[in-house]
DNA sequence: ACTGCTTTGTTCATTATTGCAACTAACTTG
DNA sequence: CAAGTTAGTTGCAATAATGAACAAAGCAGT
């Protein structure tokens, strides 16, 4: 035990490690999937888009889920009510400067919430249109989108790409884009009146389109953040 | 942008974070599911159970996972076939140090692995016995466990947790131990077959018991790391 | 060698879940 | 007010999961 202290050397002796988080935020454009990237400021990358990202200030973080929150909120002026940790990427060769560390997040919102922010430095890029981006970030989205889909299949998920309220036809639109194909009608409603995660507004109706409204639907009180869970996926994909 | 530069320090002058991983090495011992936990060498803790765990040498590790497969095999003498990361804890309220971070891993292996490798300063411990950790060990051991019961009830996962052959009762028993409640024999059946993932050992029966032995089956070779899923879940857990 | 006991492995009928198509409802447009 | 369109529901056929019952194959004791 003391020849252990012995060869290994103690924190302060040993090289710090550089610590940074990345937000992949995610919304729904257009039936695809986009995800918000920024021009870098700095080398290296300077202009080039990227994740949302910074370092973790150990000053005024208290951990690194604040450290994304604060990034997020001060890169996009967004603050995503799902955002959710998805893995870390660490290594010698994801950053020309050297060793890195990068714990990332991922935040689901309505496209409307990225409008209302207002920051005109924020692109939306389709997911299957991204190319040229810097350090691992290419990897870090498709990460993220991978957990989206697999996370959809049979939970709640993608409730938070929709607005406040909606319909039960819009919100399985949005499911069939994050899956990636069609689901049958009554299997979905059956899924999430199981789920019971939904309340009918009462009186509001979809108005103003050709044919009979749909009823507006909201996420009950209680789900503000957490998921609700199927036993069984929304459709067989193997 | 150049305004952001100024206000934002640059990494050198930000107080640098001390990179660790822990690794939950959970293995099954008469039916319970067990953690491997060495005592502490240092302050803070010196002499308290905890998680396996070290720093991350940047000098000497590729990244994250090369450090946690280094500290797995250097504390406890074990080279774990199935490694995957779990999440990533950090914050100040962590350690007494300050500022801290883990990147945490879990591995699962048969016990007799454990045994082999011969190490008496390994303890095991079962997972409703932990008390008294130091850190957040505890909760890095509950997420350790729940995401191994929420793989299991959809995966081969805990085929890891088996030695080279086993038979079909056995591994139904390994199932059984992990979700916490019997299984349908006949249900458990279709979806080890679903998964494609195991071979019969040609002539190679159980022996010794007091009734018809059963076949031995070895994991397919090109399954040596990742697991096969099933689109459901094996029984409803509401 | 035969009987009884035990667990393995399979078969079959019952029950639950899913997918499909047809239907009714309710609105707008011309 | 008829035609067109999508919302929402109902019933049925196809598929899948469950549980009980059965046949197979060993050992132990007589």
């Amino acid at each position: 035990m003391i020849l252990r202290s012995a060869t290994r050397p103690v924190a302060h002796a040993m090289s710090p490690i550089i610590c940074t988080v990345d937000i992949v935020l995610l919304t729904l454009q257009r039936g695809m999937l986009h995800v918000a990237l920024l021009k870098r400021d700095h080398a290296p990358f300077a202009g080039v888009l990227a994740l949302p990202g910074g370092y973790v200030h150990a000053a005024e973080d208290a951990d690194a889920r604040d450290a994304a929150e604060r990034t997020l909120r001060e890169k996009t002026g967004i603050v995503s009510p799902y955002l959710e940790q998805l893995a870390t990427f660490s290594g010698l060769a994801r950053d020309p400067r050297g060793w890195s560390l990068s714990v990332t997040y991922y935040a689901l919102v309505p496209d409307d919430v990225i409008a209302a922010a207002n920051r005109p430095e924020v692109v939306l890029v389709a997911i299957d249109k991204l190319r040229g981006l810097p350090f691992d970030h290419q990897q870090i989205i498709a990460t993220a989108v991978q957990r989206v889909r697999d996370k959809s299949a049979y939970s709640s998920l993608p409730v938070y790409l929709c607005g406040k309220c909606f319909t039960l036809p819009q919100l399985q639109s949005v499911y069939e884009a994050i899956l990636g194909e069609p689901i049958n009608k009554v299997s979905f409603r059956r899924k999430i009146d199981e789920l019971d995660i939904l309340e009918p507004i009462e009186g509001a109706l979809e108005a103003g389109k050709a044919h009979r409204p749909a009823q507006m639907y909201r996420l009950k009180p209680r789900y503000g953040q957490h998921l609700s869970l199927t036993n069984r996926a929304l459709n067989a994909r193997s």
